[in-house]
DNA sequence: CGTTACCTTGAATCTCCTCAATACACGTGG
DNA sequence: CCACGTGTATTGAGGAGATTCAAGGTAACG
């Protein structure tokens, strides 16, 4: 849970005492509601989430993906409704923190504010990355970026052992992320597979060739990966 | 400069002596430069930017617009090189702060730290709205949204006089940011005009009917707009 | 008056979407 | 044990939507 920066002793006093609870999520599971506040700022410990926004008409666009060691619900955590809902995809492990302390956080642990507006700002280049991607890249070069971005970021917090990596999202979840309907995505997902620089059976995902597959994602995948914070 | 939140004597002592400069940038003139460091830290005081990441190939994105009260640079204060370039729209000018103080504005004065991470979590949101506009809307729902959230960003921090706007951007802008062709834009755009919720002529755009044209967004931008420092 | 920047429009082509059908793995209940 | 439903993956066909190429128009500026 601490594999980010070393805490003084004070820090991690505060911290463990800044804890409630952990929380278990089964996939599927509704973690955080749009539109609604919680009481609560989460970690994740293990597991996948995915954070989404819906229109009206049943359109979905996955955000972000959260793997252990990403925040949720900062928002909601600084008084402000949720922007968006939060949903795991496997089963899921939460750390559970009081969002009244956050304050007593900024307060005596200075650091620690700055390492969330770090990790705050971390996001946005992510969500950054993610909207080049929607906006500019073709289906194809989408694909091979998401897959290399969660595979990259799986890796940074040790979820890849030789190259494999346990991926329990469906292509739908791709497709929602990508902004492609679910048939199309299905077909050029085939052809990258065709192409051989990964293999994906069942949940599990290997890579063979990460430098063609950066290639294909239209190179540049430059989203930083270490973190300083819980 | 400060129609945000009040300060508190010492807070504003602080802020004046962080305060390094203003400075002035030209239409078209590029603040900030993807993959640099910067040593500072920038508000926008007045004037229209935006934020964009380029592909190799040339294609941009336009991640974001920054209007008089935004930060810049926010990743590069926290000694991170810049994840995206910014470029003036029109004369544009910055309040400049030294990053080097950051830190001591977190450790001296921790609601101004706070506050700056609210201001990042507030960004994400917007980040996530253009997301959900990319991945999910129909042209015309794009253009209209975007149109939609321009003008209540002006109008929050008080450009908007009697349904009038001096809206510098250019349609080349607007496909940058909803992921459209020039042409395709111009074409939705087009449409959009004759339907009659706005008006926009040169540069200047007149609001005609905001719930019509909210309508055509395909209702929910939903985006908050108050803000608390700086 | 020529250049530049921006807006506008049409035509041909290609990408992507929708609809529809099939296949497979899984778990459940008869 | 098998029939059945459910969730996911796969593929084809036809049509809507977007791209590119190309051409013309306007206004501003030296």
């Amino acid at each position: 849970m601490k594999a980010f920066r070393e805490f003084s002793a004070d820090e991690l006093r505060f911290v463990e005492q800044f804890k409630i609870a952990e929380q278990r999520f089964e996939p599927g599971q509704t973690v955080l509601v749009e539109g609604e506040k919680s009481p609560y700022l989460y970690t994740v410990l293990s597991g996948w989430a995915f954070k989404y926004k819906m229109l009206e008409d049943g359109r979905r666009q996955i955000i972000n993906y959260a793997l252990p060691g990403d925040l949720l619900g900062l928002q909601s955590a600084m008084s402000e409704p949720m922007q968006h809902s939060v949903e795991a995809v496997s089963e899921t492990t939460l750390c559970v923190f009081a969002k009244d302390k956050v304050w007593d956080l900024y307060k005596e642990h200075y650091a620690l504010g700055f390492d969330i507006t770090w990790i705050a700002a971390h996001e946005k280049a992510i969500l950054a990355e993610f909207l080049v991607s929607v906006g500019q890249r073709t289906a194809s070069e989408r694909i091979a970026f998401l897959l290399l971005l969660l595979f990259r970021r799986a890796r940074s917090v040790g979820l890849v052992r030789g190259g494999m990596l346990e991926l329990p999202l469906t292509q739908e979840h791709f497709a929602d992320t990508i902004g492609f309907s679910l048939v199309h995505t299905n077909k050029r997902l085939r052809r990258l597979k065709r192409a051989g620089a990964f293999a994906w059976v069942g949940q599990t995902f290997t890579m063979l060739d990460e430098k063609s597959l950066q290639e294909q994602a239209g190179d540049s995948c430059s989203v930083p990966l270490k973190r300083p914070f819980i």
